[in-house]
DNA sequence: TGTCTATAGATGTATAGACATCTATAGACA
DNA sequence: TGTCTATAGATGTCTATACATCTATAGACA
């Protein structure tokens, strides 16, 4: 009789497939995606077929058509009914959280990235707005900067955060003119909550001095809110993003 | 001997599910969707297990756990092996391509929902401006859809849509009052070229009469559009939404 | 009373088999 | 030569079954 494989105890010894402690699926995906990192399985080029996954592997059909599916709908791989699958091109997607990391965006098409510090504060009194969203039931200090970003000298977006310095350490020690702030946030606050929001504004007269357009002009507000439970600390992120710079994501497959 | 459900021919019919022409995980989807938007399951209740929804729905555990997990990892659910299946609180991620899907959203909050037609016509003679867009190098009609969604009777979002009959068939044919636009699209064009784009931008005097805000308020705009190799089609989707209404993404770990 | 243990019940994974559906193509036919 | 058709081969869905694993809890036991 057949036993399926067990996740802890005896691993079943499959070939090409890692040795870890991972459930079978999961082998395989890993399986299919080593062999289109490393180029064995070029872009565009069809993949061995679930009949043939399935013998070379020597899983069952079910279990390989689970991992390709899954890689289907992570934008790893391309499937046409009664044809093949297809590997797809780099990535396809881009998340809401990736949009607000600006300064990989102007880095990687090879522009010149500057970040200026417009204001670095401990704000002892908040007021009731602040307070309230951050959930606060009683005044505390805030911790406040305000960085306008250059592509090539001109201004193209104004990042605004609110942090509660009982959460983030050390917040207005970092070098702000860096490109890490970001990944700073990251990886100090212990992430329990994510909230993000997209809405459109008029520019205020200070935010449009900053960025160089007209009063009342649109602004792109993407704000950032995390925190941890009982709501002890959050932090808000607001991007401000003039009109002559759109966010977005483009996905370029197979041309034929 | 027990048969499998055929998709197009004799729909097996079975309680709760709807009877549609969809796989019957789909449609056991819809139906668990349906129990959160409506009030039925609510938030963090422990929904009935896979062995209930089983024989209360006659399909296979197998059938019912694809759901489930599908709607695990859309961030519907919660699932603890050992305990069950509870609902997440409403959303949980979502990339640019679900963003432009509004309608499903709006159902997920239990809101109603209801779709307006304002225009919906062939234009046989584009001008350049559209034609550029379309990345046409010669003169052809187009056909233009334009559609106001509501939550609850009050405007949320316009909807426009240029689209290459060539590319889409019968396009204005459909029944555009119905949740099935976006479907629709997504699967009659062959998918090799996406591009989302979100811009703010004023609401001109149109869309503020449409969207029962004023003119020059600030617009989110969000563009969709697909088209294949060689740019011989092209479906282009802009969306506006006024500003009471905000685009994003919660993210809520378990409580515990 | 407190601790340990067996177990019921829930989800997670894997398999084998059947049938449905789609696409490209080889081959029949006019 | 051109058109139609049957079919191979690929993916898509569904079922039935088995076993693995995790959690809460009832009940045995000290």
């Amino acid at each position: 009789m057949i036993k399926h494989t067990p996740r802890r105890e005896t691993e079943k010894e499959l070939p090409g497939l890692s040795n870890t402690a991972l459930p079978l699926y999961e082998k395989i995906k890993d399986f299919v995606l080593d062999n289109i990192g490393n180029g064995n399985w070029p872009q565009n080029e069809k993949v061995p077929s679930e009949h043939e996954l399935m013998s070379t592997l020597g899983v069952s059909r079910m279990t390989v058509h689970r991992a390709l599916r899954e890689l289907t709908a992570e934008g790893h791989l391309r499937r046409v009914q009664g044809v093949g699958t297809f590997v797809s091109p780099p990535k396809a997607q881009s998340t809401l959280i990736e949009i607000s990391n600006i300064v990989s965006e102007i880095k990687a098409r090879g522009s010149r990235y500057r970040a200026e510090v417009i204001t670095l504060e401990r704000i002892k009194r908040p007021d009731q707005a602040l307070l309230a969203s951050f959930e606060f039931k009683k005044a505390q200090p805030v911790e406040h900067s305000l960085i306008v970003h250059y592509e090539n000298d001109v201004p193209v977006q104004l990042e605004e955060r609110y942090v509660n310095p009982e959460l983030v350490k050390n917040y207005l020690d970092q070098d702000f003119t860096s490109a890490a702030t970001y990944d700073y946030l990251q990886h100090s606050t212990p992430l329990t909550e994510v909230e993000h929001l997209i809405s459109a504004v008029p520019a205020t007269e200070r935010h449009a001095r900053l960025l160089h357009i007209r009063e009342h002009d649109s602004c792109l507000v993407l704000n950032r809110k995390t925190w941890t439970g009982q709501t002890v600390a959050t932090v808000n992120t607001f991007t401000y993003v003039g009109s002559r710079y759109t966010l977005g994501s483009r996905y370029l497959p197979p041309a034929k």
